[in-house]
DNA sequence: ATCGGGGATCACGCAGCGTCAGGGTCAAGG
DNA sequence: CCTTGACCCTGACGCTGCGTGATCCCCGAT
């Protein structure tokens, strides 16, 4: 029979984590003084070592309790299941990791940067054209404003949409290779994305935002950017999902 | 000027969300109605795109309100800083995930094992002559009542077990490469680990740790399932772990 | 005037404890 | 016997990032 802090030692954790198990129902002693002390004998030490077994494993407290209480719980698929989650969180960091790779690359190079410009690394003559049809697609007033707006970041907020957009359409691409509906709740949250990022510099209503999509399957100089020649019709899906959020969204 | 709703629908997040925000203090609106209505401008729809970036950087709201709120702030360091982090999250699930796949194999293999067996996979006259040493070791009655503990497992709980020594041993080996110190803190957080393992079937004190410790160096057996040949040293290593923890913890 | 669709402000809830605060208990030494 | 000092207890708030009501006010359209 032991008290908590010698359990507590034992077993590498907090008293209050004790106290918090006993709180739960997922640990508790197994004899109580009359003085209200908590006193753990071996059957109790021996559940603590699978709480902690399965919390090193990442399994939340209540899913612990019910691998433990329940007698006909299937612990191979409970593994597996939390394995998956792991995976899709590794995935989910990795995301997030190339992306900061991608602004730190962008804040690096542009450090000397010295005008705001979205187009970095982009011919001026290219910039230029790109604008030219811009114009024509939208009107000169809308891409004046759009581009004074864009005059107002400053080169960190640059690089994070560059790198946003970049995210974006590697996501983009991902989907349509994956054959992904434009419709599918997974599209149109990365389409959201998208709109999102466009509000940046523009504030498109639903028409405006599906004359984008329009745009970016017409406009040859976007096919190549916006997809890899080995993704076909990727603008297309694209422009789909874009007019279903426009729909449903805007 | 638009409402929170508008404002909630064209960035993807919630009405709550700018409530939140506007709580903590990290977007508030550009106006507030005397009906106490959030009216928010174009100054911060763009500030709400930086937090949502951020956001999805995984960057928490107290960190993007530094990086936008510190015109001294340095995003590179921060981006650099909150990536590392995240590496060691993907390494910390990588950990759980191997583990878990040698439970699961574990518990494949075994789902027809009809006894409790530590040492599954060890052929019985080897673990005969295990017995007879650990008893010349420790004496009967100690190895008698640690068989008897063990016998009070089930099946899943048995390949835990082996599962989380696997995960241990990797871990000495891992540390013992790195040149890492017995009486660091993270060779004896994983001797504190090898405690709680070795408690499933044993409650020891400091001496019998110590005492384990010593049979894992001068027992061959030990010495070749607990290391490779490639780490000599190793067990020696452990031992010494094993030693500091005895004084510190036990 | 009414009605539907917003808007607002509390305020609890969740996960897993950390961290006081305020107050008994126990073993050992003066 | 009394004093330490080390431990024990029970609240209860804090942290993260909102979700989810509950309750009440407001605005434009019919």
């Amino acid at each position: 029979m032991r008290t908590v802090r010698q359990v507590a030692r034992a077993a590498g954790i907090s008293v209050r984590t004790l106290h918090h198990y006993d709180a739960i129902g997922l640990l508790k002693p197994g004899h109580i003084g009359i003085n209200g002390y908590r006193y753990y004998g071996r059957e109790e030490l021996l559940r603590l070592q699978q709480i902690l077994f399965y919390r090193e494993l990442g399994v939340p407290l209540a899913g612990i309790a019910a691998v433990l209480d329940d007698p006909a719980f299937d612990p191979l698929a409970a593994l597996r299941e939390h394995r998956a989650v792991l995976e899709s969180r590794i995935g989910h960091y990795r995301t997030l990791i190339r992306t900061i790779d991608r602004t730190i690359a962008s804040l690096e190079k542009d450090e000397d940067m010295n005008d705001n410009d979205y187009y970095t690394g982009v011919a001026p003559e290219t910039r230029d054209r790109w604008q030219r049809e811009a114009e024509e697609f939208w009107g000169k007033d809308a891409v004046a404003a759009a581009q004074a707006k864009a005059r107002t970041f400053n080169k960190e907020q640059v690089a994070a949409i560059q790198a946003e957009m970049e995210a974006i359409r590697a996501d983009f691409q991902r989907l349509f290779r994956e054959g992904a509906d434009p419709a599918s709740d997974a599209v149109q949250a990365v389409t959201g994305r998208h709109y999102r990022w466009v509000s940046h510099s523009w504030t498109p209503d639903a028409a405006a935002f599906r004359g984008l999509g329009r745009y970016y399957v017409e406009n040859p100089e976007f096919r190549g950017t916006y997809n890899d020649d080995e993704l076909p019709g990727c603008p297309e899906f694209i422009a789909a999902a874009m007019a279903v959020y426009a729909d449903r969204s805007l």
